[in-house]
DNA sequence: GATCTGGCTATAGCGACAACAAGCCAGGTG
DNA sequence: CACCTGGCTTGTTGTCGCTATAGCCAGATC
């Protein structure tokens, strides 16, 4: 990657408001990430959140409502018929768009981390394979060397 | 997401061997992933890495010796004239791969915590915007409603 | 041979997140 | 109206990652 214009010397500036720190701050946990799996995957009440992702109702809740005061989920209530108004946690606009964040990691993980070959596949609906890539606007994919960084305004 | 085939009924399979937990696992906290950004900004010594992160020596260290043996990282040794044979930590293939995910992080981050917009902007040799998408082969961008999930093999 | 410097390592303490276990509450069923 | 169930909440305890501070080591310089 190249350092355009003020940023070219490194050490005359520092990322405080670096949005990947920010990321991190907010979904830089285990829990956080794997509900998010879960919510792609379909899942959207309490019980199948915890005992899906593999924690506690207590990390579970925690968690969730961490997301849901950020905006990445929100609670909608639900009732099914013979059944009390319940609530369910659904992704929002601001949760849907971690959707290549989390494609990213799986795919990464499923390169790098699995010895037999990645246990699931996403493909689109015709049956072609999905990747998560980085690319300009006229489409092809990039590499950390042809990339340029810069100050916005 | 469409669950396909065995995995459609949920509540019949369990997401074990998940590569986004496998890499959460290795990569889930703030100061591995700001260590990655700092790699792909172009630091390659280690006491750039703690001040340019901004975490302690004894953080930078632990983290970057996890993620040497993990085989994101790895350690070579330069010699600059008049200088001692010392050590650069560069990124491997690995290390690479992980762009989309960390630029996936900053786009989701750029657009979502940011309050004043994006302080950074990466763009391509030409001068056009870069962002992080899933797609097919095909190229045409896609949302978690066009995809589906299958078992591999 | 003493000193300096870069690159760590060691120790102690704190806060976040996890697990496990138990308890609570609202509303529907019998 | 007692009981059950889903959806949490509230301890308690343990581990992990971070900070701060201090110390160590290898090799070049003086």
């Amino acid at each position: 990657m190249t350092l355009d214009g003020p940023l070219a010397d490194r050490d005359r500036w520092q990322a405080t408001r670096c949005s990947i720190g920010k990321a991190m701050d907010v979904i830089g946990n285990r829990t956080a990430v794997l509900l998010l799996r879960e919510a792609f995957y379909g899942t959207t009440r309490f019980h199948d959140f915890a005992t899906r992702v593999g924690v506690t109702e207590a990390s579970a809740a925690a968690r969730l409502r961490e997301l849901v005061d950020l905006g990445v989920f929100e609670k909608r209530p639900y009732r099914e018929p013979g059944q009390r108004t319940r609530h369910e946690y659904a992704l929002t606009e601001m949760g849907r768009d971690l959707l290549p964040t989390v494609l990213a990691l799986m795919q990464w993980g499923d390169r790098h981390l699995q010895s037999d070959g990645a246990p699931l596949r996403v493909v689109d609906t015709s049956g072609a394979p999905v990747r998560v890539q980085v690319r300009a606007d006229d489409g092809h994919d990039l590499a950390a060397e042809d990339l340029v960084l810069q100050v916005n305004r």
